[in-house]
DNA sequence: ATGGCTTACAACGTAAGA
């Protein structure tokens, strides 16, 4: 049986609830990261999954950030956080599940590049590289799925001259992407993506997504280890032209049998 | 043009997202 891996920024999973569990049910992935969560531990609605067959382990905080992982089966070695580095802000929960370790991660979104949220950017990433250094050798097959908030490439960005930079596309941000991949990874889309369009995020704000000016920021991280094994990689843009949609879509990976090790 | 849209909070406007 394949593995299907899902990542879904919901911007808030009480007011995106139609349609994250329509997606659930509709395109049964084995296991959903989700990002900003916005929902307090105590309201969580881990029952709501479990109706749905799924098992959820799960990092929030009041109003901001939040990040989760839901599988169909056992969540094992549960992890909240950065290793070395102190962060009240939910960004980061790892999980042992169907024979792979995976992490959930909401990249801080810098605000602005003259911004002090912008150095916290950035040393948030170089922690997630020290970070992944170290996961990498104590579970080979890793699957880092999440909001980024970097578009690697100028083909991850719909005008990629408007964008030259600015947040989500300076070349501090992208070398720190590279950066990551370079720990022992494998970008999921930019291997087996075959979609025209990969963006995975459209602006509320006009008409974005009907005039598709998106950007590819969410991304499926993959060990070498996973290399071999990767089947399929596909943004879902259909629940980002539904009423009341995160300004995100999904993004789903496929691994074939070999991922889960034996 | 510092706007544009959406969310949570316990607010009727503010902070933050990207």
């Amino acid at each position: 049986m394949p593995i299907k891996i899902a990542t879904w920024n919901v911007n808030s999973l009480r007011a995106r609830w139609p349609l994250v569990s329509e997606w659930l049910a509709r395109e049964e992935p084995d296991v959903l990261c989700v990002q900003e969560t916005k929902v307090r531990d105590e309201e969580f609605p881990v029952q709501a999954l479990a109706d749905l067959g799924y098992r959820v382990a799960f990092a929030g905080e009041p109003a901001y950030n939040g990040v989760a992982v839901i599988a169909r089966g056992d969540l094992a070695a549960v992890e909240v956080g950065l290793s070395g580095f102190d962060d009240p802000q939910k960004r980061l929960i790892a999980v042992t599940c169907a024979g792979l370790r995976i992490i959930s991660c909401y990249v801080p979104n810098g605000t602005a590049v003259d911004s002090p949220r912008y150095d916290y950017k950035l040393q948030w990433l170089a922690a997630l590289r020290a970070h992944l250094e170290r996961e990498l050798i104590r579970h080979p097959r890793l699957v880092v799925a999440g909001d980024f908030n970097i578009a690697p490439t100028d083909q991850d960005v719909h005008d990629p001259q408007a964008w030259e930079g600015q947040i989500l596309v300076s070349d501090r941000e992208r070398a720190a992407f590279r950066d990551l991949l370079e720990t022992g990874f494998y970008d999921a889309f930019a291997r087996c993506g075959a979609d025209v369009c990969g963006f995975s995020w459209w602006d509320y704000r006009g008409m974005a997504f009907q005039r598709n000016r998106g950007l590819r920021i969410d991304h499926l991280l993959i060990s070498h280890a996973l290399g071999e094994s990767c089947r399929a990689c596909h943004v879902d843009r259909a629940p980002r032209a539904q009423t009341r949609p995160s300004d995100h879509a999904p993004v789903w990976l496929e691994l074939d049998e070999r991922a889960r090790g034996t």
